[in-house]
RNA sequence: GCGAGGGUGGCCGAGCUCGGACAAAGGCGGCGGACUUAAGAUCCGCUCCCUCAGGGGUUCGAGGGUUCAAAUCCCUUCCCUCGCACCA
């Protein structure tokens, strides 16, 4: 091992073992407002995996940053252990999901343990716990009382995979597959609980305007997912048409009545030259119940999902209510009943599907909107809509007395106008379906009597537990008949349960309140306590939630709080959706097999080379390929680490290094090291600030090789700053020097103060620049100019009056910057140096930048003059502009010192 | 199709919010050097082209424009990724 290597397992279990002696990661109910710091709490699937080390490394290093800085943290860790994989497990080994879950628990705590992440884990949650889902059915109930449940007959996705309905939410794609599973989702009616989310529906979306902590991807899902429309409903009277008694039977035509149909643009109505039907409205059901070929178009020909419009027609006719005209009407399989109301009106001119659809099925097709003429009152002209639709907004033509209105005049005026037409604002935002028929859920705590109804089943009866598990082919809660049966809270009849169980995103819309007072008995959170820790200051996960899980919790707080339990209305202040791990740019997954075992990783190289090398990989949100390679140079970064930190314990006697010029750059560099990596970790950006440690550590390593004897006071301090800005990264071999360093009286580095640096990052940044340009500058000339072997380097300061100049030039605004510079007669007595420089000033005007001060720059360069003699194996010595040759000392400038290589 | 986010030097990736220090941070890879018996590790450089003292030229998907000045602002266009999608 040498140098490379240090005893990573036994340094890491002392210290998880020391943290958890102390309580490090504890957080007291008495805290006032902790920094909230959560990562999304995992399926509890049997192993951790990479995604997960991400996750909850950039969740840990995070808090311990904060704590550092001398925060509060609530920092927990739980577990969202219902679902069907435990049940699916459980059937193929004939156990129980719950054992199986249990002890999925029990290791990845223990390997998350051995990542050494910080929970608190006096309030870990499991929500398969009795204590924890008793209050789903609590607020089940609240819900309830606030009028937010319903039940309803409903056409529902079905998984005959996992069979079970899923929510819209949970299928995917054109093809609707399953979440979970990926298998093609079916339709089913069935009697339904469902949360009433789309009440929320408007705040859930004006909000998003306000999460500015959010990722702008996620705000824009979620604002398509919900959908706003803004248009008008208008009804048409369909019936038979009145000229042709259909039926053959004598007496009046049928009529069906007012159809209502959801419009954007009521301005087009004048040109709605058919009316639609979806393949399921009433009507339509009607129709094939008679008409073999609507019956024929309704069960075999209409195809959703193909690319053509189909349609058959039915014989009816519907009347505008603007024209007045009957237009033919359709079942169209284009027309969905969940979209709008199942109806619509075709408007072939300015509607690309209805312009294809009208074309095969030869309805007319009338312009009624034109584009908006660009001379200011002239007439506008009728697009040709023959080839395809216009359907941009423009002003009306051939549409009565509305015509020169602007389409969005005429939208108010008709919604006005026609009786049957009003204002309607549509969502495509369902009800949150949440009956799961599966086990492995909360139970549904309601009681289905004959005489009552369904009925809640009361307050004080909650839990209501899960039966034992039995392996069977339905639901096993059906099958439970002992549980089952059961007398009506209400009768006292004999009843039976519901045998539903709640969607598992239930458990996951609230979980973050349950941290807060985890063994509360009396209610599902301490309301004062929420008010004061909540909302989650960062929170951290997959963004494959950024509908689902966010909106359902964002929903859920929003219901809690009218319910006037919680004084806040969004959960997650700051969400950060971090990036994929993955191996040759593919998405690491068991399915393609080309995942790397976090396991592996930390007995092979511990569990600091993991987080570190994770954390300095890339930016938190973008993917990364993982990198064995890059693995082993992070573990021997850390090595060094040890190794720097060691030698300098271990010396033998005190060195008796000087405070010169180089040990203050070395500090220098400290404090840079410092200023850069706060700044970065406030923003998590990890890559950089770790990046700013170990290339501080890289110094501290220069510094020692290039001097025989170590200023030891700005070594040990430059020691103490390195350790503290990886100690939330790589915490244990931090702890570890830490000890070594500061000996076993010294308290925690958990607990240590996150160090300080009286400097500003723009300055630091300047002063590395000219270090920077001046060495390039030196390398340059020696290049260009072929100089072998240089006896002598110097750096010459430029002079006083030429800063002062450049502070005039940079405030003034005269025109004549010559004139304003040698008016002044501390410039002007340098003759035509000065007015050279101000011409030069004047050229450059637009872009002159403040430079450091005379002494700041002398002292940057003075401190930094070792890394050129390192270089150049030559004498440096930097010169005030007084103290060198005038034709040296004449080309020096601010930020641009002269330089002269002598050979 | 709609929406969002991107296209930077061999690769990965900063910078683009507030145009000037940008030939453009950093890392990787490659090259050279120090150390070493050697390798490894470590350390110091180089890595668009030209250059006789710090200079010049051509670059940031493509094409225009604004400006004294654009990777950075505006317009057009191409391509990539991700969401949504026969949404009325």
């Amino acid at each position: 091992m040498s140098e490379e290597g240090y005893d990573h397992t036994a340094v890491e279990r002392r210290w998880q073992e020391a943290w958890a002696e102390a309580d490090a990661f504890r957080t007291p109910d008495d805290a006032e407002d902790p920094t909230y710091v959560l990562g999304m709490f995992p399926y509890p699937s049997g192993k951790l995996h990479m995604g997960h080390v991400r996750n909850y490394t950039i969740t840990d290093a995070y808090a311990r940053y904060r704590r550092m800085r001398g925060d509060d943290v609530l920092h927990p860790m739980g577990w969202d252990s219902f679902g069907l994989p435990a049940e699916n497990a459980a059937k193929e080994r004939d156990s129980d999901p719950r054992d199986w879950t249990m002890d999925c628990i029990d290791t990845m705590r223990g390997q998350m343990e051995s990542m050494g992440f910080g929970y608190d884990w006096d309030r870990e949650i499991t929500t398969c716990e009795p204590e924890y889902y008793r209050w789903n059915q609590w607020l089940f109930r609240r819900f309830h009382e606030e009028g937010l449940v319903e039940r309803r007959a409903a056409d529902v996705n079905w998984c005959p995979s996992c069979e079970t309905v899923l929510a819209d939410e949970q299928v995917e794609g054109e093809e609707e597959r399953c979440w979970r599973c990926d298998s093609l989702v079916e339709q089913r009616e069935l009697d339904q609980w469902t949360l009433g989310i789309t009440e929320y529906a408007d705040e859930l979306l004006s909000a998003i305007d306000d999460l500015e902590g959010w990722p702008d991807s996620v705000r824009e899902m979620q604002r398509n997912w919900i959908g706003k429309q803004e248009g008008s409903v208008v009804e048409f009277e369909v019936g038979e048409a009145p000229t042709d008694s259909g039926s053959g039977d004598d007496g009046e035509p049928r009529t069906f009545g007012p159809v209502e149909a959801f419009t954007t643009r009521l301005d087009t109505v004048f040109g709605a030259t058919f009316f639609a039907l979806a393949p399921d409205h009433p009507i339509s059901e009607e129709l094939a119940a008679e008409d073999d070929a609507v019956h024929e178009f309704v069960h075999n020909e209409a195809d959703p999902d193909g690319d053509e419009p189909n349609g058959v027609e039915t014989g009816l006719t519907a009347t505008n209510p603007a024209t007045g005209e009957e237009v033919p009407v359709f079942v169209a399989d284009f027309v969905l009943s969940d979209v709008g109301t199942g109806a619509l009106m075709g408007v072939p001119g300015h509607d690309e599907r209805d312009h294809a659809f009208a074309r095969r099925m030869g309805v007319d097709v009338v312009p009624v909107v034109a584009p908006e003429p660009d001379v200011e009152g002239a007439d506008p002209e009728v697009p040709d809509v023959s080839e395809g639709a216009y359907t941009e907004d423009g002003v009306l033509v051939n549409s009565g007395e509305y015509d020169g209105l602007t389409s969005a005049e005429a939208r108010e005026a008709l919604t006005g106008a026609i009786d049957s037409a009003d204002f309607h604002t549509q969502y495509r935002l369902r009800d949150w379906l949440i009956s799961r028929q599966r086990y492995w859920g909360t139970p549904i705590p309601v009681i289905h009597c004959d005489d009552c109804g369904p009925v809640l089943v009361p307050e004080e009866e909650l839990p209501v537990e899960l039966p034992e598990f039995v392996n069977t082919t339905g639901n096993p809660l059906d099958a439970a008949e002992e549980w089952k049966h059961t007398t009506c809270p209400d009768c006292g009849a004999d009843a039976v349960r519901e045998t539903d169980t709640m969607d598992t995103f239930v458990d996951s819309a609230w979980y973050f309140l349950r941290y807060v007072s985890p063994d509360l008995e009396e209610a599902p959170f301490d309301v004062e306590r929420a008010d004061d820790w909540m909302p989650v200051d960062q929170y951290v996960g997959g963004l494959e939630h950024a509908v689902m899980h966010l909106l359902y919790a964002r929903f859920a707080t929003k219901a809690v709080s009218d319910m006037g339990m919680l004084e806040h209305r969004e959960p997650f202040t700051n969400l950060l959706g971090h990036g994929m791990v993955q191996l040759d740019g593919e998405k690491m997954s068991k399915s393609k097999g080309n995942t790397v075992s976090p396991q592996r990783i930390v007995g092979e190289y511990g569990a600091d080379t993991a987080r570190l090398f994770m954390m300095q990989a890339a930016r938190p949100d973008t993917a990364f390929d993982w990198s064995e390679e890059g693995v082993r140079s992070t573990h021997r970064f850390l090595g060094r680490l040890a190794e720097t930190v060691r030698s300098f314990v271990d010396r033998e006697s005190e060195p008796a290094g000087d405070d010169d010029p180089t040990a203050a750059y070395v500090r220098s560099e400290v404090d840079a090291a410092v200023a850069v990596a706060t700044e970065n970790f406030d923003d998590l950006g990890f890559d950089l600030a770790t990046r700013e440690a170990q290339s501080l550590v890289a110094t501290l390593r220069g510094y020692r090789e290039y001097v025989d004897e170590v200023h030891a006071p700005t070594v040990e301090r430059g020691l103490q700053v390195a350790l503290r800005l990886l100690a939330p990264v790589a915490p244990h071999l931090t702890e570890e020097l830490y000890a070594e360093l500061n000996g076993e009286d010294a308290g925690l580095l958990v607990d240590a103060e996150w160090p300080t640096a009286d400097v500003d990052t723009d300055e630091a940044r300047r002063r590395r620049q000219l270090v920077e340009n001046t060495r390039d500058d030196v390398r340059n000339i020696v290049d260009v100019a072929g100089i072998e072997d240089p006896d002598r380097v110097d750096v010459v300061v430029a002079p006083e009056w030429k800063h002062e100049a450049l502070a005039v030039a940079l405030d003034s605004d005269a025109d004549n910057l010559v004139g304003e510079l040698m008016g002044r007669p501390e410039i002007q007595r340098h003759g035509s140096d000065a007015a050279d420089y101000a011409k030069d000033l004047q050229a450059e005007r637009e872009a002159l930048r403040p430079a450091l001060s005379p002494e700041h720059e002398r002292e940057a360069l003075e401190a930094a003059a070792w890394l050129v003699e390192r270089e150049f194996g030559a004498p440096v010595r930097v010169l005030a502009a007084e103290e060198a040759d005038d034709d040296v000392a004449s080309t020096a400038e601010p930020g641009r010192p002269a330089i002269e290589i002598v050979e």
